[in-house]
DNA sequence: CGACACTTTGACGCACTTCAAAGGGGGTGG
DNA sequence: CCACCCCCTTTGAAGTGCGTCAAAGTGTCG
C-alpha cells in the first residue's frame, strides 16, 4: 500500500519546526483491520470530556475538532484533526477534551484496551502508538508558541500551519468557523476577523469567501509568525 | 459534582485534572541501572534547541526549565521539571526546547538509543516511556489552559499547580526567578509581581520572601483559576 | 424570497505592556 | 563586621492591542 504519507511536493516549511506525518503503517494496517467505520455529521459529539477513553480513532475523511469549557464558559480548542489523524490518544484513562465533527466526518474505531493488547505484542504498534503520542506533543508544544504571540501573528501563524497539513498548493479551505478559529487561537472571533481583513488589506493573503484563504506571500506570513 | 474525591489524604486538588505521577519502577530502575550521573551548576544549559536528542534525563535533585527563544527574542519556557520528572523525551529527533539548570542539579543521563533497545525487548519499560510521554502531553495542554486565561487567573493556576508538585504543605519554595514564570505564562515581569503583590493584599497568599509564598486561601486561588 | 447563522465593521474601554525608577537582599572585599 | 555593589523585585505612570458591545453585511437553505 502507498501511504499517504509521503509527499515529495511540500513547499518550504514554517519556520516552526515541522511536524511530519508519523509513517506507521503497522498501525494503520491493524486499526483498519480491527476497527470499525463510524460516521458522524457535522457538529455532532465523538466523545465527550470526563468520559472513559475506550475508543482510539483515525480520521478518514472530514475534520474534527477538540475542545474543553472552562467553568465560566469560555472555549478552548485543543486541536484540529484532518483526515490520516489518529485522536482519542490524548488522555489518561479519561478523554481531557472532547471530540466534535466539524464537517460531517468518518473514523475507524477501535478499542483502546484491543490495540493495547496487540502493543503488548507487537513492538512495532507499539512503537508507533508512542511517536503518535510524540507528535501530537509536538503539535501541542506549537500550539503553546501560538498563544503568546500577537493577534497577527497567531493568525499568520494559523494559516501556515493549516496550509501545511491540507497539503492544497495555496489556497485553502477552512473547514471551521471563525469561533473555532477564534477558540484555537485564544482571541475573539471580532480579532480573528479584523487580523484576516487587515492581512488581505497588506496583500498577504485574499479571501475569495470567508471560508477559502488564499495565500499569495508566505514570506510575508512568516515574518509575521516572529 | 463529587469530582476529584479520590484521595483523601490529597490536598483538595485545582479543578484542572491532576496530572499524577507515573508509577514507573521498571522504568526508574532501568535509569538507574544504565544511566550515569551528572551535576550541573545553576544555570548551565543541559541541552540546547535544535541538539540531536541523544539522551534522556531523570532529575534527581535541583529544578529544571525547558524553554525556547524566538526570533525576536522573546523566550517561551515549556515546563519546569521537579526531582523524580522524566525530561528530554519531549523531542523528535531534535530538542525542540533547551533545558537549563534552575538551581544546582543532578540528573541520571541515559542514552536515548540504550533505552530504546531496551524497550524494544521490555515492554514493561516501553509502555512506560510511552505513559511518561502522555503524562508530559497532559501538562502541556494544562498550561495552554493557563495561557488564555487572565494574569489573575494564570498565577493562581501557577502557584497551585507548583504546590501540588512540590507537595509542600502550604509553604512552598519556588526555585525560579520572576522571569522564568512570567516566561512561563506569557506575561511579563512586572505584571507577575504585581499580581502576587495583589494576591497578597487579598489575603489568597503571603510572601515572606520573594522566593517563598504561603497558599493561605486556596479556595479563593482555585476560584480565581476559574 | 425570507429567515437564520455566520462574518464583518465600528466605537469605546480596559488589562496588560512598556518605560522608568526606586527598593531590597545577599555575597564579597575591605 | 560593616559597607558597597549587583541583581532581582517591586512600584509608578502612561500607552496600546485586544476585548466588549452594538449593528450592519453576506451567504445559504428552506
Amino acid at each position: 500500500m502507498l501511504a499517504h504519507t509521503t509527499n515529495p511536493a511540500a513547499p518550504a516549511s514554517r519556520n516552526a519546526r515541522m511536524v511530519p506525518p508519523v509513517p506507521s503503517q503497522a498501525l494503520d494496517d491493524a486499526l483498519a483491520m480491527m476497527g470499525a467505520v463510524m460516521s458522524y455529521p457535522r457538529n455532532a459529539e465523538i466523545y465527550g470530556e470526563n468520559e472513559p477513553a475506550e475508543y482510539i480513532y483515525r480520521l478518514v475523511s472530514g475534520s474534527v475538532r477538540t475542545s474543553k469549557i472552562l467553568d465560566d464558559g469560555r472555549r478552548q480548542i485543543g486541536e484540529f484533526y484532518m483526515p490520516g489523524d489518529i485522536f482519542g490518544l490524548e488522555a489518561g484513562r479519561e478523554h481531557a477534551f472532547s471530540a466534535e465533527a466539524i464537517t460531517d466526518v468518518k473514523v475507524i474505531v477501535v478499542k483502546r484496551s484491543a490495540i493495547e493488547a496487540l502493543a503488548a505484542r507487537d513492538n512495532e504498534v507499539a512503537r508507533q502508538l508512542w511517536a503518535v503520542t510524540r507528535r501530537e506533543l509536538q503539535r501541542v508544544q506549537d500550539h503553546i508558541l501560538l498563544l503568546i504571540k500577537t493577534a497577527q501573528e497567531r493568525v499568520a501563524g494559523f494559516l501556515l500551519e493549516m496550509a501545511e497539513r491540507v497539503k492544497a498548493s495555496n489556497e485553502i479551505e477552512l473547514p471551521m468557523s471563525r469561533q473555532d478559529i477564534a477558540d484555537y487561537l485564544g482571541l475573539t472571533i471580532e480579532t480573528v476577523s479584523r487580523t484576516l481583513t487587515s492581512l488581505e488589506s497588506s496583500a498577504a493573503i485574499a479571501l475569495p469567501s470567508s471560508r477559502r484563504v488564499v495565500l499569495r506571500n508566505r514570506a510575508a506570513l512568516r515574518r509575521l509568525n516572529a
